[in-house]
DNA sequence: AGTCTGATGACAGTGACTGACATCGATGAT
DNA sequence: ATCATCGATGTCAGTCACTGTCATCAGACT
């Protein structure tokens, strides 16, 4: 066995989730969430850029999963297609976590700079999957737009998702939440 | 005359975006600000929330702006009708100021902490045009959803004006991106 | 045994932001 | 004219996020 404990990132992670909860945000400081990992506060600066990132380990995965499905839908699907492939693709990652989302969410929900940080990585993900349409062929405003619209879907699929009786699916409700952008960017 | 020179908070304003520009924004500290402008760093504070918010000042009449505009439009009109009223009002303030806009904007590009204060401007004003929307009796994921792709079109068409030729007109970008938005939902 | 490496600890420092209290010119009441 | 009050500002001490630097130490490799 090793000179410490492993997993030392996602303990610091655990640890933060659970003071950001029991104490909110901004009573925690880095210096509690290190000790009750069993570490020093320098050694969280060293796994995590800052006191909002630990909350947000996993959103390069989902951007990178949510681009490539984009890359990778066929060449006869539209670009809105595409980004519904994606959807279909990221809703899959969170089959059976709906109630560490809604934790989570909970904290996010309850911090303006938490808040900043959730809509800087959607922002990213929007320009990712705006260059994925354009190796697709899409050209000019059109990818970002898609880009955007795909993202919003995504937010509001998600809120439905958190909010949803258990046995509603998050593809489902993905699908219901683009068609009904669909439908509202027609009109009028 | 007063006690003090008048303006302190545009004085600050002013010597803020100055010196974002000149130096960048983490290179400049808040007393380098409040000393420009004649004044402590502790009145900087009294004035700004945090040193991100002083290049912010407008966004709350914006925001008031599109919402009154979109509120106002005729009951007969669509929700995204309505929306395109919004970015209508909107388009005719920034008239004769796209120097300073653009000025502001490479500001907020070259660091990630005031791109993350700008998303939450907009994700604040996306809320906004929910409400409003759902006053108008939209009811649903319909109202957040048109809400979104309203915004989605406002900063899709507000980065073409900054590029734009100086003839372009923001009114004219606007509604060519929301068309381009309408095209693409479409297809597909 | 000797050496190197990678994760961690220890410690000092900067700067954003806050709370508490002092100052002082303007304003209006007396 | 005098005085009490008020609002904007200054002063100062303090907390905490975050950084740079150097020391430590178990395991891997030779």
């Amino acid at each position: 066995m090793g000179r410490w404990e492993p997993n030392a990132r996602g303990r610091l992670a655990q640890a933060a989730l659970e003071l950001y909860g029991e104490l909110g945000y901004e009573q925690t400081t880095v210096a509690e969430i290190a000790k009750r990992a069993g570490l020093t506060e320098r050694t969280f600066f060293r796994h995590y850029a800052d006191k909002r990132e630990v909350l947000f380990d996993g959103s390069s995965a989902l951007q990178e999963l949510f681009v490539t499905a984009v890359a990778e839908a066929p060449r006869s699907v539209a670009p809105i297609g595409a980004i519904a492939a994606g959807l279909e693709a990221v809703s899959t990652v969170f089959e059976g976590r709906r109630e560490h989302a809604r934790q989570r969410q909970a904290v996010i929900v309850a911090n303006a700079e938490l808040q900043e940080r959730e809509l800087i990585k959607l922002a990213s993900m929007s320009t990712a999957l705006a260059d994925a349409l354009r190796r697709r062929g899409v050209t000019g405003p059109a990818a970002s737009l898609t880009a955007e619209a795909g993202v919003a879907v995504f937010k509001v699929g998600f809120e439905l998702w958190l909010t949803a009786p258990e046995e509603r699916e998050m593809s489902q409700l993905m699908r219901e939440s683009l068609d009904e952008l669909k439908a509202v960017t027609t009109r009028g």
